[in-house]
DNA sequence: GTGTTTAACCGGGTGAACCCTCAGAGTGGG
DNA sequence: CCCACTCTGAGGGTTCACCCGGTTAAACAC
């Protein structure tokens, strides 16, 4: 039996968090130095013990968990966060904790958890390149053996990605290059834009300094790309926007 | 020290569920007689092992787990789950179980956790009462005790409800009655409806089977009561629209 | 029985949104 | 240099969406 690999893990939820540390603990395959709940303690934690390999949730919040919420760290025993942080919403803390310790600490591989499939997280997380990270789906860990796989390629520099964020990767370039909106200009894109929120073509020509001609001349385009042939019964307009708005999300 | 809590628990998520059945047994108070990771499994287990509570994750798919994910069972030890079950979606399996078990076995406590506050889930959960249910919220749990408190509340009988989840509950009632749309009668509501899928007056009127000049007559009075008054640059029929899918969004 | 509200519908008028044709300027690729 | 595309703009015409005032009928509350 190979030497126990010793990582620091995060995570805010308290019953992930010690319910995890205590499954890997116990299988005597890993020493946990330290588990906390925020990104900035994890960051802390690495720098002070120099794991081979760290496991975070990749919905880390900035600020210290809530006040009186314990964290446990090896050398020092429960400690309690500091004064109670609101969440900022954004999901990439654990992300951005994974970019931090890879800058700082090249040799230490990073474990990201996460909910759901989400290929935007995903690709930001391996911009820099795979080497050392690895994105798993809790829903998607059946057993201790895949974690502790995960945590043991990812310390020697290899890469773990879960098929399902693989696919969800490939399936997100397909659909951006299929999107409806992408024959429209740039021009006719800042017209649709405006249009979503509501403007008349004199407002739309007023926001963009144009003739309301031009305007009418780039709608026109735009129901053309959009497939929006006119019909007797269809109020164009209205649904121009739910596919603006729904395609704009995709790529924004 | 009183006698251990005798409960069944059940989450789809490997991590969580042996980490918390790990925690729980460890702190010597409870006895898990069974942890599985499905809602049919979930009612088996009540059926079989007659607990005095039961801890389940409100987003239980319906299926068993996927094949080869083990779930623990004190009696039988760790089983396979059935062939592989789509999700459904729905994330109140675990209510739904819930009110099974109320229906089978009065005496037993539920306490149900859930990732997010949701109200519409917490007002379906106490429909039929709060005696012996609780409702809380994974990432508010900084301890044990705190959820072995509610486990043995709800096993006499008590309730328990996370202060943010009666806030939500308060919340929507609120919001519901301050909505835009509450004016709105409901030949209103249905041309609105219409309008919001993108019709025109003309779709509108052979949809509901109404005269054009009838529907113009309830659009100019939507508008109206929507606050959405004329003005020169603004096209105030999409502009209605994020307003309806909003609100319909609330109540629907 | 009376009054109010909702729902339906019409006619007339105005303004905005389409829709087509024509035209000029700038940019980039072949 | 030529061609295609994008962007801009105008004029003329049609259609649709408002907007107002008026009417009738049914349902409900007082």
């Amino acid at each position: 039996m190979p030497e126990p690999l010793r990582i620091v893990m995060a995570d805010d939820n308290y019953l992930v968090r010690e319910g995890a540390r205590r499954l890997l603990e116990d299988s005597g395959e890993v020493v946990v130095q330290a588990a906390v709940g925020s990104a900035p303690e994890l960051l802390d934690a690495v720098r002070r013990m120099r794991p081979e390999a760290v496991l975070t949730d990749i919905r880390m919040p900035p600020g210290a968990v809530p006040e009186g919420l314990p964290t446990y760290d090896s050398a020092a025993g429960p400690v309690n966060g500091a004064a109670q942080a609101d969440r900022t919403g954004r999901a990439m803390e654990g992300i951005d904790a994974a970019h931090a310790i890879k800058a700082g600490h090249p040799e230490i591989g990073v474990v990201i958890l996460s909910q759901y499939v989400d290929e935007s997280y995903a690709f930001e997380l391996f911009r820099d390149g795979t080497a050392g990270l690895a994105y798993l789906l809790k829903d998607r860990i059946g057993d201790l053996n895949r974690l502790l796989d995960a945590l043991r390629e990812v310390s020697r520099g290899g890469s773990v990605i879960d098929p399902q964020v693989v696919e969800a990767l490939v399936t997100r370039r397909v659909r951006l290059r299929e999107s409806p909106l992408a024959p429209l200009t740039a021009r006719e894109l800042d017209v649709l834009r405006e249009m979503a929120q509501g403007r008349g073509n004199a407002g739309i020509a007023a926001e963009l300094s144009l003739s309301e001609s031009s305007v009418e001349k780039h709608v026109n385009a735009i129901f053309a790309k959009l497939g929006l042939t006119a019909e007797p019964l269809v109020h164009r307009r209205v649904t121009a926007v739910p596919t603006f708005l729904r395609e704009a999300g995709l790529s924004g």
